[in-house]
DNA sequence: GTTCCGCATGAATCGATAG
DNA sequence: ACTATCGATTCATGCGGAA
């Protein structure tokens, strides 16, 4: 991390209230690093939205998402936070109709992560447990995006902390027999590892006290992705931003944001919770 | 349990050799409580079943998928156990047009449960994490399926035994303000049993050590869902046997089973793991 | 009999090289 | 240009033998 460019660097956290559908086409294109957004699920939030039909949904959606698709960079990610509803005892299709239409759009299906809601809400049905996983979609622009893994390692596993220390024979004879004049080059990296890469199931706890919003994810999830897909001072984009969780958090982190919000009473609560600028004190001295 | 009707139960493993799109249209319809399979992935086990190009892949299985339909029982269950490979960079779609296709021929798509395999295969990518879940699609031919939910209850301290006691006052006053009719109450109860419901994301490690033949799921996967959509001496049915886990699984549940298996070395394997007729011994005496 | 340690090996994916 | 094969990368688990 260069100290130096960071004393010159001004975070900026911009709220607009709107509609997102009208506020996306007055952004520039190309300017955006990572969206990462839970957008109104069919019939639940939708009602602010004009009460869109699950039957509807992916039609009243991509108009936006073509309009995501321009102003994000070409090293971009958009992350999609999303669910089907169970309508009629069966889920809905919307989310599978509208990953294929938005690859007609130019999108690319690069991956689908698990958020695994450890606590999720207790409750019985006689024809299905509770629902404790929703979709995170990874969607880029091409295929040559960021991605700066070594910000999200995680502790290694349990069993590492009897058996690592004696590292097993199997991976140094297996080096060895691949590349014979090859020495312990990736041994020596083992061995020094405290810490691994994650896989694509992510176990996050619901955070169930916030009463500004309904549809919240916890502070955690944006910033696993923030960290994940971004560098301090780039520009991070939540256009259904509800009650600012991935500001607050982009600001945090020292990335740029924009949240678009149609809702004015949210917007004020965002505004009150972010500093439009912030700026380091150092800059001044 | 009703001891006295074991004692006159017979339980047949039936292995049938032959492919299934040959073999599942010599079987009665309406006669299966449970079809549970991991059908060979698109491009994958390209030397045991030749390798379907995912493009090829909905067009490949919806014949198999319209027997199983048939040979069904209303209140039976279809449990699909699926993942999608990489194909140039991008997750491939055929998993979401499969299930739209399905729907089509008349299925329900009830649920999808998550399974997160602890042991997913290793190796490192610069745009790409491990993966480490897989898709376990519930369909049913009607609504009225049958659900056994108690047999699969686990200990409360499995699972969830600190997040549940610690559940936020943020929520128990919540729910007492939103139905003053006890709500809260339900939760109170929750926290006194012993035992709850599992939600839909199952933590399972899979085997590795199984020299015989590739592994499959682990025996815990197909006992879990029998014990759930069947009790003893219904008719379970795995069109790609492989190895044969589900048959074993049954049998050890007493409940009847049939597999179908294309690879005749595989056929041999499970016909010596299996009994084909299992005799309460009470019987005889 | 426990516990500990060595070991093999998975429904994987990417990039480079070869036909 | 497009497909087929191969090497490199890497984590968690259960088995079996040893202490």
């Amino acid at each position: 991390m260069n100290i130096q460019k960071n004393r010159h660097m001004e975070i900026l956290a911009n709220v607009i209230c709107g509609d997102c559908r009208n506020e996306l086409p007055k952004m520039a294109s190309n300017s955006v690093d990572l969206i990462i957004t839970s957008p109104p699920y069919a019939d639940r939030r939708m009602k602010t939205y004009g009460g869109v039909n699950p039957n509807k949904y992916v039609e009243w959606f991509l108009p936006t998402t073509k309009e995501l698709l321009r102003v994000l960079k070409p090293t971009g990610t958009f992350i999609l936070n999303i669910k089907e509803r169970v309508v009629n005892g069966e889920r809905h299709t919307y989310v599978l109709q509208l990953i294929l239409e938005m690859r007609k759009q130019g999108w690319l299906w690069t991956e689908e992560f698990i958020w695994h809601k450890k606590n999720c809400y207790p409750g019985k049905w006689p024809n299905r447990f509770r629902d404790a996983w929703e979709r995170l979609l990874q969607f880029n622009k091409t295929k040559k995006f960021h991605m700066y893994q070594d910000a999200v390692m995680v502790p290694i596993g349990d069993w590492a902390q009897d058996r690592l220390k004696n590292l097993s024979q199997t991976d140094k004879r297996r080096d060895n027999a691949r590349n014979g004049s090859g020495f312990g080059k990736n041994i020596s990296h083992w061995l020094n590892r405290e810490k691994a890469y994650p896989p694509n199931v992510l176990h996050m706890a619901t955070e169930c006290s916030n009463k500004d919003h309904s549809a919240v994810f916890p502070e955690k999830l944006p910033e696993w992705f923030i960290r994940l897909f971004t560098k301090e001072g780039d520009l991070v984009l939540d256009p259904f931003m509800g009650s600012g969780t991935t500001l607050v958090v982009a600001q945090k982190l020292r990335r740029n944001s924009v949240g678009i919000e149609i809702l004015p009473e949210y917007c004020e609560i965002v505004k009150n919770k972010v500093s439009p600028l912030v700026m380091d004190l150092l800059k001044v001295g």
